[in-house]
DNA sequence: TCATGTACTGAATTATTTTTCCATATACCC
DNA sequence: GGGTATATGGAAAAATAATTCAGTACATGA
């Protein structure tokens, strides 16, 4: 996991909630684990243009901060299944808030940003 | 502005408002602008960790994406203002989500983060 | 004249995130 | 044996974000 060398600064709410969820697949992994736990397979045909490694590493940040929980069986072929916590839930009415006003402003954005000038 | 090479995915509205937001100062800003117009100089003294430069870079991608609206006025020395806009306003209720959940979560964060162990 | 404030920008450097590729280990099926 | 699938992770490269520093240009006030 990456140490960084400018910490966080947790004195500002906003910036602690922004790093929590500020990365390419962060909030997305939050909203396909608010329903149904997941193995890390699955979680990646629910979001193919993430690479396993990828998600491997931000689900690990995010065991790490407490939003989800992993659950390993000790069984051969492994197998590992991701859930939300409660922690993690608390964060759902920002997804979803989130994720409406994107659907509201898509078409916005796709017109805006279509075809690179 | 930064120039993507590869290009923000528009059709994930997660990831598109995620986008919008993301950078370590933008919902700052929005939180700044949300009542009052201020001056580039004014918005560094609210937010003095973050350099004249990188404010300048962030706002200029938000009048870009048309969350926040530039004015300039034609006088020397130069003065301008930036304010948010009707699209940036609707992206508060989100701003105010986070910047709740902080305020809550703060201390948990704190209390875990504190001290490198 | 010199320091200060105002808004802005270029360029180089550093910091961080994401991607890509490869490797481990085990079991199942053909 | 060879292919598939499972979960995971090291290492390096590439992409992106943020910082630092210097410089433009003009006005005001000491």
């Amino acid at each position: 996991m990456y140490k960084r060398k400018i910490p966080v600064d947790l004195s500002c709410p906003l910036r602690l909630t922004i790093s929590l969820i500020d990365s390419k697949w962060k909030s997305c992994i939050l909203d396909e684990l608010r329903h149904t736990r997941m193995r890390p397979s699955e979680l990646h045909k629910a979001l193919p243009e993430a690479t396993p490694r990828v998600l491997d590493l931000q689900l690990k940040e995010m065991v790490n901060d407490g939003l989800v929980t992993k659950t390993i069986y000790p069984e051969l072929p492994p197998r590992s299944e991701y859930s939300i916590s409660p922690l993690g839930a608390t964060l759902i009415p920002i997804i979803d808030a989130m994720l409406r006003w994107g659907e509201e402003h898509q078409e916005l954005f796709e017109k805006k940003y279509r075809d690179p000038e």
